[in-house]
DNA sequence: TTGAAAGCGATACCAG
DNA sequence: CTGGTATCGCTTTCAA
């Protein structure tokens, strides 16, 4: 039964408080509510302090029991402030998931892009996580890691596209990508080869290992990097001087930026794939829904239950040299853009 | 100087630590390195505190500050499970940012969705957050408003398509969306108009309204319902039976559901906008990728920014009765499709 | 100008 | 079977 409205004096009832009604000890209300020591405290006394719980609405306090305990199950997630589409948040929940199972806390703590790599540390390490783990955004320097390790982190993960020195390593090989990319290009027949690369600074740091793979699968071929906006008019200034770069495919960086390319050239009267061969990556929807139909390189995650386990057991080995897991199979599909 | 590399043992450098390195009181460490009651300590005794705190990487315990001070600065907000896009990617963001200019700590918060309204209550209220914002996807009951206010949380806001008993409202008003679309193809002098139903559940709530809202603004003509899987067999199907069905406008629920179909109806020789008008929603910009450009509502969110002030004031003065605010103006953006 | 000590809420040891 | 009590790390009042 909900009694009466919140009073603004309400304070929050502590176990002092069921104690109190039960009419027993502090002690005993911990025992019986976290059935701890079973069987030490009789039937009758249990109900009643679960009763009394009940009646005022007791829940425990986190900050207190963390104190007390030595450790918070919290494990902190870096929050992208940018977005990264579907394949990335299906994988934060279903990660998010299996730690639960562990009997973690996962929380996305964001922080804004001014905070230094020391400060953002120091925010972290406030919270005395039980692990981080640094996200494909934030920038996580050694010290950043040596910060949260004295604090008592026992695990600090970075999943990025390189590793951080003194973390463990989730290795999301962006190169595979455009190798796959430039492998399937070439095999096309294709011997010169443009690669979008978006002007957004937060991108550069998965383009430029895709512009690298496609050099690198297309070894002899002409590999050229196109600067590009996500805009209609740097597409269709683009599009306006394709004919005189002399390339025939192009890798799109992901499929959106295909999808802005591929609607430029159709304005431009330039066919694809006979005049352009078009290749995405993330494998969107968004490939399908495009007519032609969208080439498009996908990069599958780790499962996350996968991901919890082994987070979990590098919690409970803290000395674990740090190592670098490679994840990501880079596979693609082939549709009529190319 | 990071000395030695974190040894298993290393336990976190507490603010004693720290006042014992420097030779002076725990009391006055927090002094300094609060800069709490100016002048109290001289300048000598300060760097000589602050030299420690440097040397031993100390960081203060957030759950013993806040045990200690009643009260966290937290700001919990539901983790939603499934992607509602960059729009609110980048909505969460900014109120992010504006919270923590009120010295606030946001946080997302993930719960699955096999918990109960009251276990998911409990398990916020064992953080004693400041604030808590129950997200789009979250059932937040009157009863689990009720266990947060209790355990001290000082307001409780729901940014949903309907009211929580007991909270605050941020109403996202669905129908106008529906009703823009309507009254654009009314307009348009279309008296047969389809609404695209997702047959996803977690989406019912937004298209309801959104199917109501078309009703209302389209009376007296016919509104058909019709659902879709978000598949492409799905979409073929209904460009299949299109011409049967006799209408000659259509609302797609939003820009990808309208990509899909587009695309369904290029595929069977149906012309848009001239056999279907199309309208999507949200204004992507994916209705600027596609050919014929895609009409679009969009909603506009509230400005993060200003949502923080609202927040805070709330916050402030616990008691004020739940109100609800209407948020999100429905602009149309007419393009090729419609 | 600085230090001693109380207390926030929960837990776990050791007595009774 | 149950109760007293020390403890986690920090802030803040009161004394010195």
């Amino acid at each position: 039964m909900w009694s009466a409205m919140s009073e603004t004096t309400s304070t929050a009832p502590t176990s002092a408080d069921v104690a109190r009604l039960a009419g027993v000890s502090r002690a005993t209300v911990s025992y019986v509510l976290n059935d701890t020591a079973g069987g030490r405290v009789s039937e009758k006394t249990r109900l009643r302090v679960r009763a009394a719980a009940d009646q005022l609405g007791y829940v425990p306090h986190a900050a207190a029991r963390s104190l007390r305990a030595g450790h918070t199950g919290l494990v902190l997630m870096a929050a992208p402030e940018i977005t990264f589409g579907p394949l990335f948040n299906e994988f934060f929940a279903e990660l998010r998931a299996g730690l639960r199972d562990h009997g973690y806390t996962a929380v996305l703590y964001g922080t804004r892009g001014d905070l230094s790599g020391r400060e953002i540390a120091r925010a972290w390490a406030e919270l005395r996580p039980t692990a981080v783990i640094t996200g494909v955004t934030d920038d996580l320097t050694p010290e950043g890691v040596e910060i949260l390790r004295r604090s008592g982190t026992r695990a600090v993960l970075s999943l990025a596209e390189r590793p951080v020195p003194g973390a463990h390593s989730l290795l999301l090989d962006q190169s595979a990508v455009g190798a796959t990319a430039g492998e399937h290009l070439v095999a096309r027949g294709h011997r010169a080869i443009g690669v979008v690369m978006p002007t957004d600074a937060t991108l550069r740091r998965f383009s430029e290992p895709r512009l690298a793979g496609v050099r690198q699968a297309a070894a002899g071929a002409r590999v050229e990097p196109l600067a590009l906006d996500y805009t209609e008019s740097s597409a269709a200034e683009l599009a306006a001087r394709w004919r005189s770069l002399g390339l025939t495919g192009l890798f799109c960086y992901n499929d959106e930026y295909a999808a802005l390319i591929q609607a430029a050239f159709q304005d431009a009267g330039i066919a694809v794939p006979t005049d352009a061969a078009l290749v995405g990556a993330d494998d969107l929807m968004l490939a399908r829904v495009l007519r032609p139909r969208l080439t498009s390189v996908h990069v599958s995650l780790p499962e996350g239950i996968a991901l919890a386990d082994l987070i979990d057991r590098l919690i409970r080995e803290p000395d674990t040299p740090p190592e670098t897991y490679r994840i990501g199979d880079a596979t693609i599909t082939v549709r009529d853009s190319s």
